[in-house]
DNA sequence: ACTTTATCAGTATTATTATATTGATATTGT
DNA sequence: ACAATATCAATATAATAATACTGATAAAGT
């Protein structure tokens, strides 16, 4: 039950284990039943040592010479690390498409998130169900997120509306916020927030394509 | 015209490009000409070195003691940088709600990208427009790409579907590839891959919030 | 003009993450 | 039973990124 003599899960090595997962999942399919940490590597682009670190993070067993790992031990670790077993529950802000992308996302309970509610200011979403969600009236954020007693909120609005929005979810007893406007939210210390900024992935893609081609032009 | 002495970019630098740019715009609007690291770092909730530090990367003077950097200047070097005056042309295979958000998101041309064209297996989406973007099959991936000379896809189909897609958008002569599919996509050395993974901001946030319950729980 | 002060640039330190190396061990094949 | 081998665990090194520190300097106040 505890995990003294571990070592801590980094969060770059929580971030692959979706990646081990999505990869774990599909060997078992093939009833393939132990793997190495070189073959996933090899099968997901990564270092071996680093694979095997991350295994040895979660892992409640040991993996064996020259044999490996169970796959169905990693999954079961990995699924209750990621809280598989008892989803967390939240509420997202605002009903654009990025919600419905979020609100469609077969991923979600596999990490750990049930979405009970949708926020909206738009009254003509507002009544309607996305893909089984109903669309409530943003003035009953705070409310509901403290009588439901909802900890995750996530924010699909402009950035113009982010902040308004947050203010609301924290007022609401909100702990952690998934933030997708593009804009850095201001918090109390105690509150999480995890931006997922689609302009920052872009600007990074956007410049190492820009040095890859400037080497292309030199050759 | 060249960068060197410079200390080059790094990829967390980049990533906070476009919240730096963001804040400069609206102190611009409030006409502010002038602004400190300590400032920025302060309304973004960052570090001051190393705001100092970003803007030492990218910025083509130096900042004054007591004044600070030019808010004008920093906004042209940032937009520079980012590829905002020669936006990449893009073309986006899955036409789904995540490609729908993708082509209404408004910070696609300021941080560099242009998207000539959706693709999807999809017939009844075909012929249909997103947000003024043509929904074309998905056969005709490869042969379209060359002829129009685009080097970067982005990838919005489910998991099972994505390595195919991959493969046709190399085949087309794409360089570079954002990802929204939770796999690793596997491709020749020379390709880049931008992850945009769900499922592991997801697996962050979560794990995040157990520490910090299990946390609270002890007090 | 002089002093104070906010801010800078540059360098040093620390933290985090990734990768390489070394020796031990379980399984396989002879 | 023994040797060969793939893989492991643990430790060491290297790479990357964040933060702290120190001395210099431009602007503002006296």
């Amino acid at each position: 039950m505890d995990e003294y003599n571990k070592p801590a899960i980094t969060t770059q090595a929580l971030g692959r284990m979706p990646y081990y997962i999505q990869q774990l999942r599909m060997l078992r399919n093939e009833n393939i039943d132990t793997v190495s940490a070189p073959k996933i590597a090899e099968l997901l682009n990564l270092n071996e040592v680093q694979v095997r670190k991350d295994f040895a993070a979660i892992s409640t067993s040991k993996g064996k010479p020259k044999a490996g790992f169970s796959v169905t031990e990693l999954i079961t670790n990995m699924e209750n690390l990621l809280g598989y077993n008892n989803a967390d529950e939240a509420v997202l802000v605002g009903a654009g498409s990025l919600a419905h992308a979020i609100l469609t996302y077969e991923g979600l309970k596999t990490y750990g998130l049930k979405i009970v509610a949708a926020f909206d200011i738009n009254s003509a979403y507002i009544g309607t169900e996305i893909n089984g969600t109903k669309v409530i009236s943003a003035e009953k954020i705070s409310d509901l997120c403290r009588r439901m007693k909802v900890y995750i909120g996530i924010i699909t609005v402009p950035a113009s509306q982010a902040q308004i929005v947050c203010d609301q979810l924290v007022a609401g007893g909100v702990l952690a916020i998934w933030n997708f406007a593009p804009i850095r939210l201001s918090v109390p210390d105690h509150i999480l927030v995890q931006n997922e900024n689609l302009a920052a992935s872009l600007a990074i893609l956007s410049k190492h394509l820009k040095e890859k081609m400037k080497y292309l032009d030199l050759h």
